[in-house]
DNA sequence: CTGAAAGCGCTAACAT
DNA sequence: ATGTTAGCGCTTTCAG
């Protein structure tokens, strides 16, 4: 349990020497940095982050709020936003909202306030106004993934542009007769992003002048047994068979594939199948997708945070950052059979 | 920014009473503490968990260190982690390791060792007596899942029983030819897990006469991937072709029905599957499985921890608690075709 | 470039 | 039951 004092001692220099010496801040000749150096590394002592955020008021450590921890999105996210943390000599505690409006609540009246954490990460989380007041007045920077936050700066991938990608790379194969599998109001707790690919695959298509047929879409969960009922539903109706479809996660997409091939048909030869994500198993599936990057998108929220902590660093202005994304593709999708 | 003095203020009390009433430590009026209160919530007030550790000691605040973050079981574990946490009115800091060796050792000389927290919980993870006794030197407990760890209290499933379990559950099915997938020596981080499934899984082959067939085993990867190719390789030998398969994940025996499917053998008529950890695709996929409940897992590491941390609470005596594990039968598991 | 000393905001004896 | 007060371990003016 060695202290400050005991490296000062021990360097023989005051204790105020050994926090400059260490932090970096304020000048120290390079011997006494390096006697002090020593003497930390012989007595093994580390800073107590408590008593130095209670002196500075910067704790060194970041708040990441999410909705569930247990798909794929979320992990990946972390993890990207994890090691950028910890290279900068943050640490993340996390505060995962799955038990609905209580613990939501709790977090954000309790748990954030403590002064335990200098900034938030909140992902696909819609903060209400309050909320975000609260944390700025604390002097607490938010950013927000899959924005946009009134007020908060973002980290968003274009929904609607997603959409128009997935339906022109199918209609520039040759597909007129599209479905598309999304999700449902139930759903929308994610900023609208089903509703806004939904729009942008609509657009596309009235674009190339097909028009969107209300029969062709299926709403289910963004899980793979939600692709794959809804895969079925679509592929045994009775009405026009498509020859595409765009299913708005790779997850729904995966489960459509399944759907395919237990009813025999073909992918990508009597159906091409597009998602979104490149999720870890599109590869296995051949699934041709539009990626996003998750664990960049955790990573470049770490880097804004920065930003906006160390005013040093120059500011970026906009407010919703879009971020990139990009069509993979494999060999779910191809030209749709000669008739 | 209230602080306590402007709460004891407020109410007409000192600071030592505040924190009383708040605490809950040591006697104070229903009287005044109901002003106290009153006066706090007025304010906004919330303790500043620094100030608080740096006064006492404790930081409310636990550190859980997992290999990676993105395979389903860690997702779980601190789920259940968190929720219970919160419950106690503990955060969780998160420290990945995904980075590799430099990685590692940062958070262990570093970050777990800035006073930030009170204990630590290791998923899966093999710590070397240095690390173990350097936290427990800091006076902070340590529990593990997936242990055992020496002289640390853990939490584990008996691998040796479950592989067990599985196969005795085939065999009781009537089979006599069974395949199984596991780990090869790459994958023997996890403490020998596959090894010890792969014994539980010959000790009952021994146990009902039938000689194990090394010619029966598959390595692969604990993906869906990895127990693709490995179901292909074994149902495509020209060997006797096995009537059931053991894998030893879930994401494995997955894997392993999508080989047969693509084979055109049929699940569970031909070929019986069983995996193990009733993962989230487990029932889509109508999988007999040997379910551990990771989330549970994750809340009795809680537990334990809260017993060491608080020594009002009873302690439990043994190092190593075994884990509730559960054969849940499926589709994916019949009696073998008559011949 | 280095040292002395005053806090940071709270808790826990010790009194009363 | 409540108040007084001395720290918890570090950082940061302010001097020198």
């Amino acid at each position: 349990m060695a202290g400050i004092t005991d490296v000062a001692a021990l360097a023989g220099v005051s204790t105020a020497t050994v926090s400059r010496a260490l932090s970096g801040n304020g000048h120290v000749s390079e011997a006494t940095k390096e006697r002090v150096r020593a003497a930390a590394a012989s007595v093994g002592y580390v800073v107590s982050s408590n008593a130095s955020s209670l002196a500075t008021g910067r704790t060194k450590n970041i708040g990441v709020v999410i909705p569930y921890l247990n798909r794929w999105f979320y992990g990946a996210v972390i993890s990207g936003a994890e090691s950028a943390l910890m290279s900068h000599g943050y640490d993340l505690t996390l505060y995962n909202l799955q038990g609905g409006g209580e613990e939501r609540r709790s977090v954000f009246e309790h748990f954030l306030l403590r002064k335990r954490v200098d900034a938030v990460i909140a992902i696909t989380l819609e903060l209400t106004a309050d909320e975000v007041g609260r944390l700025l007045a604390l002097g607490k920077p938010i950013v927000g993934i899959g924005g946009p936050l009134p007020g908060v700066r973002t980290l968003s991938i274009d929904d609607v542009g997603v959409g128009r990608l997935a339906t022109e790379h199918l209609i520039g194969l040759g597909h007129t007769v599209i479905a598309h599998i999304g999700g449902d109001k139930a759903s929308e707790t994610d900023f609208h992003m089903p509703t806004s690919r939904r729009a942008g695959h609509y657009a596309a298509l009235t674009d190339a002048g097909i028009t969107p047929d209300p029969k062709l879409f299926e709403a289910a969960d963004f899980t793979i047994e939600g692709g794959y009922h809804a895969g079925l539903r679509i592929l045994r109706s009775l009405g026009r068979r498509p020859t595409a479809i765009f299913a708005a996660s790779d997850e729904m997409a995966i489960g459509t594939i399944l759907a395919a091939r237990e009813l025999g048909i073909r992918v990508p030869e009597d159906l091409s199948v597009i998602g979104v994500d490149d999720h870890e198993l599109a590869n296995f599936f051949g699934l041709t997708t539009v990626a996003q990057y998750p664990a960049r998108q955790g990573e470049l929220a770490v880097e804004m945070l920065m930003d906006e902590l160390h005013p040093a660093r120059r500011h970026r202005n906009e407010l919703d950052t879009p971020v990139h994304v990009e069509l993979l593709v494999r060999s779910s999708t191809a030209r749709p059979a000669a008739r």
